[in-house]
DNA sequence: TTGTGTTTTACGACCTCC
DNA sequence: GGAGGTCGTAAAACACAA
């Protein structure tokens, strides 16, 4: 299956295409022939594999507040993603994030190809605008198999799409199986690798966020866990007997129903299993 | 434009689990 | 032993004030 051919990605992951050139030149993975996210809400994108599907509104209240960097990832491919400014996708069931749905309804469709010849001034971010063209004129000279931060291109930057595919995968499930991962790697043009890193360096974002909230509020009530490093920590680094409260923490991360990944995961992949124990 | 602080990828070390 | 977790950190990319 794909796997295979992610193994042989792996290799190439350093030399990506322009990747920073968001909406305009993504890698030909990012859209295969059908939107991964018909129905963002539903996920029914791949029937058996869904790891969330119908998880709508199953953020605790930690993760449901809004997202204060949403902004950065407002914009998929272009054109198919309403902005708030002309943003009306009447029947859709919103997602949980108010303001993620506000920015990206969830039939949007984000990995619909976007039209070739986009004025990206008028699709990106000021950030992007300025960034875009120098970023891509950099990569585009290291052609060596450079794997190693010693060589010449140390790191790619991802996509709006890929970051915001991926922040969408985050806010279902802060730890993603190896189906979703596949998948994840596969529509987003990126390697299992790179989808694994991204997942842990988001969580280390997410800990270190409510951390400095912790800091501020000085434990004084507020929506946070009173132990962020355990509510954030992965499952299998805690007691995994029935009913201990760090699982009902991690609860909360997770979408609410997906335990039918657990029959073919490894014992490594237990982000379903703790589903349903309410 | 430049200096500086922050964020984002990516890695290594080390750990736990199977 | 391998996979994936956290933690700490490097360095590129980015934001922004001066």
């Amino acid at each position: 299956m794909y796997v295979g051919y992610l193994l042989d990605k792996e290799s190439s992951m350093y030399h990506q295409g322009p990747v920073r050139r968001s909406s305009i030149n993504l890698p030909p993975q990012n859209f295969v022939s059908t939107p991964q996210y018909p129905d963002f809400t539903g996920y029914h994108h791949v029937p058996n594999m869904d790891t969330h599907a119908q998880s709508t509104g199953s953020w605790g209240p930690t993760y449901g507040a809004p997202r204060e960097d949403w902004g950065a990832y407002s914009l998929g491919p272009p054109n198919t993603i309403p902005t708030p400014m002309n943003n009306s996708s009447p029947g859709q069931v919103p997602y949980c994030s108010s303001e993620y749905s506000h920015m990206h309804p969830p039939g949007a469709a984000v990995l619909q190809p976007p039209p070739e010849n986009v004025n990206v001034a008028q699709l990106t971010p000021d950030r992007e605008r300025r960034n875009s063209f120098q970023w891509m004129s950099k990569t585009a000279q290291s052609s060596s198999t450079g794997k190693t931060r010693t060589k010449e291109k140390y790191r790619v930057v991802y996509t709006d799409h890929q970051r915001l595919e991926l922040e969408k995968e985050f806010h279902f499930n802060r730890y993603i199986t190896i189906r979703r991962k596949s998948e994840l790697a596969v529509n987003l043009g990126l390697s299992e690798r790179q989808v694994k890193i991204w997942f842990q360096n988001r969580r280390a974002k997410e800990r270190k966020l409510i951390k400095k909230k912790m800091g501020q509020s000085d434990g004084s009530g507020g929506s946070v866990h009173s132990d962020p490093g355990s509510s954030l920590r992965h499952p299998r680094f805690t007691v995994p007997s029935s009913g201990n409260e760090h699982l009902a923490v991690y609860q909360e991360y997770t979408a609410s129903d997906c335990d039918s990944h657990s029959d073919s995961l490894t014992g490594h992949q237990i982000t379903c299993r703790i589903t349903n124990n309410n």
